[in-house]
DNA sequence: CAAATAATTAATAGCTCTATTAAATTAAAT
DNA sequence: ATTTAATTTAATAGAGCTATTAATTATTTG
């Protein structure tokens, strides 16, 4: 067994293997795959891990927790208008979505194996009313009130934009499958989306 | 075996199979499991079709051709408005999702395991510049040409409607999860859903 | 009714996977 | 240097799954 550059062996087996469960899912992610491409023996795993539910979920709570984090995260963007806020908004979490274009497909198939994941979501919902949700609707009631903005709920806002963001990513696999492009055809059309999608909602928002 | 309302134990057995394999995908669903759930013995499964990924083909070209072609399909809409064709579309995909919500998430997952529909899905992309989109495209740019709409190109418009509507049918599963909803408050939230992409859209593509 | 065909089942081979155990090897500590 | 502890491996139990085969039951047909 090589441990390369210093990394110990659970490293090397955590790193594996959140390649291969964000690549493929819990369900066609072996224990002996995971093993093989470390380079170890497959009781290793086990040694670590006990169980490859544990392994996964130490991995999908990193991932989960990192994601919506980075999503309700409270950003300090001072004291500017709130379309380049909301701009602000919307870019980070495309961005963020860009760094982790997997997370989403990830979450969408194997919440429904993680019950203890569920609670805390749940809380992380309740925590944002406090924090960016309040500060944006207190904003968005007052650009509505004065006419700057069309009349629309927060909660209807932030589902299109979620919506406009994850679907680039959940959908560019099969894209890609379709219309074989290369890495700079990809680049540019992730690139041109993240435009996109900030003008269509700024447009849809005009009063 | 008891072969209910006349049916034969080949459609008995892709009803089921159609079922499963939309709630939890290939891998997860076994012919034991389905042999089960129909009540017959695991064998006659392959007697029929002799091996899990012929039957899963079955469905999955089926639903892959059923809802390609809804997205597809032209539309008799006469010579209405362009605004009032769109939202005629954009209701008429939203309403294909809401009858077969489990779709997107299938082909999303699954087809990569099918290299043959990819070909299909290539030629349907080719066979939509003829129909719909260069229909479509030449109002848009009449509409935009006139100031009737901003500028924007089809493409982007038709990927923006698909992340909306999709999104929400993708993300279903997850947010009743979460905050578990009665049928009437995900009956509402759909319907609410509905309205607010089309005027999403059509609010978006103001001068 | 008898023969032929179709539908169904029981049994099982052969895989792959997870998890455990005991043994072997390596590293750390005294 | 020897003991102790940590890491790694080999071997394997046990389970579930797919697919096949041969035998059995039901249905159709001449």
């Amino acid at each position: 067994m090589d441990i390369k550059n210093e990394q110990t062996t659970e490293q090397v087996i955590l790193e594996v293997a959140e390649r291969l469960f964000l690549e493929k899912g819990f369900a066609l992610t072996s224990t002996t795959e995971i093993a093989k491409e470390v380079g170890c023996n497959q009781a290793l795993i086990h040694y670590y891990f006990r169980t490859k539910e544990n392994l996964f979920n130490v991995i999908f709570e990193k991932k989960f927790k990192m994601f919506f984090q980075g999503v309700f995260e409270k950003q300090n963007m001072g004291n500017i208008q709130f379309t380049d806020k909301l701009k602000f908004v919307i870019e980070s979490h495309f961005d963020l979505l860009k760094n982790n274009p997997r997370i989403p497909t990830l979450i969408l198939n194997e919440l429904s194996r993680q019950p203890e994941q569920i609670k805390i979501l749940r809380e992380k919902l309740h925590e944002i009313p406090e924090q960016l949700f309040a500060e944006l609707n207190t904003e968005l009631q007052t650009e509505i009130a004065n006419g700057r903005i069309r009349n629309i709920s927060l909660i209807d806002l932030v589902t299109s934009m979620i919506s406009l963001n994850v679907a680039l990513f959940v959908m560019m696999p099969v894209v890609e499958k379709i219309l074989p492009l290369s890495e700079t055809q990809k680049e540019q059309m992730i690139a041109h989306r993240r435009l996109e999608n900030v003008e269509f909602i700024l447009k849809s928002l005009r009063p």
